[in-house]
RNA sequence: GGCCCUGUCGUCUAGCCCGGUCUAGGACAUUAGAUUCUCAUUCUAAGAACACGGGUUCGAAUCCCGUCGGGGCUGCCA
């Protein structure tokens, strides 16, 4: 039987990491077997599911590069099939309408926490002719005596047991017509066939009300295996208080390999840390992901999106950088030194001329009339430049190099000329800057550093 | 409170199943050094962990028991 699996996220919110996470898993395991990975949109609560948050999933998945197989599919368009199913159930007997209010639902939540009592409904109506007048919300009946254990056989984290009496008698539908989770996540899965549950951690108590949902409905179990989940840096849930957690807040910084590569490593050891998509797929294996929460280290994200920065041409850097008009030699300038893309604007000088206070110009402990006199020394040098020339840097650089030998401190040269350039304390090797951004332009920073310095 | 999952450097982890080769390896981060006008890159080095307590054993990170910590679920959310 060929590997069907999915990802079902809810359209109430920008797509997680986490979730992304889980996608990414799902579709390594799909490709690896040669499944097919499926999107859909789990929108059964109407209240809080919005289109956009669903656009703002497909785009999300669609950067990142985790393609589907089909059409994206929603719950909300199997309605008819749940209101049929949750009939079935309440006319077998199997399941049953719960008359009790919210407030007495509470109440008992309540005084058995108080008691120290296993939280669960088991509901008065169950057996009584309440339970068959319609209204209310629909439960399953869950027979509270019973002694059994409900198991299943985790991929990663073998066999997880639970007592069916401490179930209760869950809800499944608000109404005969309008199914809960539990509900349509079973009967969508069952319906697309899908062979292996990869989802969260935060599922695992789900899963014995899901598996007699399952057997109520006679539909065959399928595997699951339960992701870790991804933290705060406080070892907390992941959430929006600690910056970014939506795919898409990423774009602006990150390249999606590099996030797609962090998400992998970070909940699987594959044989290099740095590494594609397709690179994992071939060495995935579901019973090798991590049992545990990882901590989403934001330092570990930045070096590799630097890695991939590297590799980028200068095509490419400038169209992820959105700067299509800088110049190419200033590019590798720019890589060299870059974590987020969003940083490129701290290069400015390299497409603009900079500003900067001429107290800037001094080198250590010389003072500002040396800086003058080296200025002067290497604007000769500048103009006698053959910048057309191959060699062009080599050339200026040796010009430059004898002309520090000859005071005695190759600083006095380069800082004034450097800082002449770029405007700033840190900043590359005036020499590749001056290529970058000309023979021209170059001369005229020179210029403006010794008017600074006149005045 | 109840149930479930989980616990090796600051972080991500290798090793654990099949005890000795582990004075516990790697990566990120940190610190120091080399190159160097500054930054960055690159290279070299250093510090840094088996949650705790019992037990089994000649020997335990590895096996057993207990404790503690972290997380999840406990919804007419998903």
């Amino acid at each position: 039987m060929s590997v069907k699996v999915r990802l079902a996220p809810s359209p109430t919110g920008f797509l997680h990491v986490g979730t992304a996470q889980s996608g990414l898993y799902n579709w390594l395991f799909a490709r690896k077997h040669s499944g097919k990975f499926y999107l859909r949109i789990e929108d059964t609560d109407r209240e809080r599911s919005t289109k956009e948050y669903e656009q703002n999933i497909v785009e999300s998945l669609t950067w990142l590069g985790l393609t589907w197989d089909g059409e994206i599919t929603r719950s909300s368009s199997n309605q008819p099939r749940y209101q049929a199913l949750l009939g079935k159930l309440l006319s077998e007997g199997k399941a049953f309408y719960c008359h009790h209010t919210q407030e007495e639902l509470e109440a008992e939540r309540k005084s058995q926490e108080a008691e120290k009592l296993p939280p669960r409904h088991v509901c008065g109506h169950k057996h009584s002719e309440k339970g068959r007048e319609a209204g209310g919300i629909v439960r399953l009946a869950v027979d509270e005596a019973s002694d059994r254990i409900i198991s299943f056989d985790d991929e990663l984290r073998g066999r997880v047991e639970f007592k069916q009496a401490l179930l209760g008698d869950f809800s499944i539908g608000r109404s005969a017509a309008d199914a809960l989770y539990h509900f349509a996540v079973v009967v969508d899965d069952a319906d697309m066939e899908i062979t292996h549950v990869l989802r969260g951690e935060d599922h695992i108590s789900n899963t014995p009300k899901q598996i007699l949902i399952y057997e109520a409905l006679g539909f065959p179990v399928p595997k699951f295996a339960h992701l870790p989940l991804l933290l705060a840096p406080d070892r907390s849930k992941l959430s929006k208080r600690h910056g970014a957690t939506a795919v898409l807040d990423f774009k602006k910084d990150y390249l999606p390999e590099a996030l797609v590569n962090f998400l992998g490593i970070l909940g699987y050891t594959f044989n290099s840390e740095l590494l594609t998509k397709e690179d994992m797929a071939k060495e995935f294996d579901l019973a090798k992901v991590h049992k545990s929460s990882a901590v989403f280290d934001i330092q570990k994200l930045n070096w590799l999106n630097s890695q991939y920065i590297k590799k980028l041409s200068s095509a490419e850097f400038k169209r992820v950088a959105e700067l299509p008009h800088i110049p190419d030699a200033a590019v590798p300038i720019i890589i060299e030194r870059l974590e987020k893309l969003s940083d490129t604007r701290d290069f400015a000088y390299l497409w603009e001329k900079p500003d900067y206070d001429a107290g800037l110009l001094k080198w250590k402990k010389a003072d500002l009339s040396a800086a003058a006199s080296a200025l002067a020394a290497v604007r000769k040098i500048l103009d006698a430049w053959q910048a057309e020339d191959a060699d062009a840097e080599i050339l200026l650089r040796n010009t430059l190099d004898s002309a520090a030998t000859e005071l005695g401190d190759r600083g006095l040269v380069y800082w004034p000329f450097r800082v002449a350039l770029t405007g700033k304390e840190k900043s590359p090797d005036p020499v590749q800057v001056a290529c970058a951004i000309g023979k021209g332009a170059a001369l005229e920073r020179v210029d403006a550093a010794i008017e600074k310095l006149r005045t």
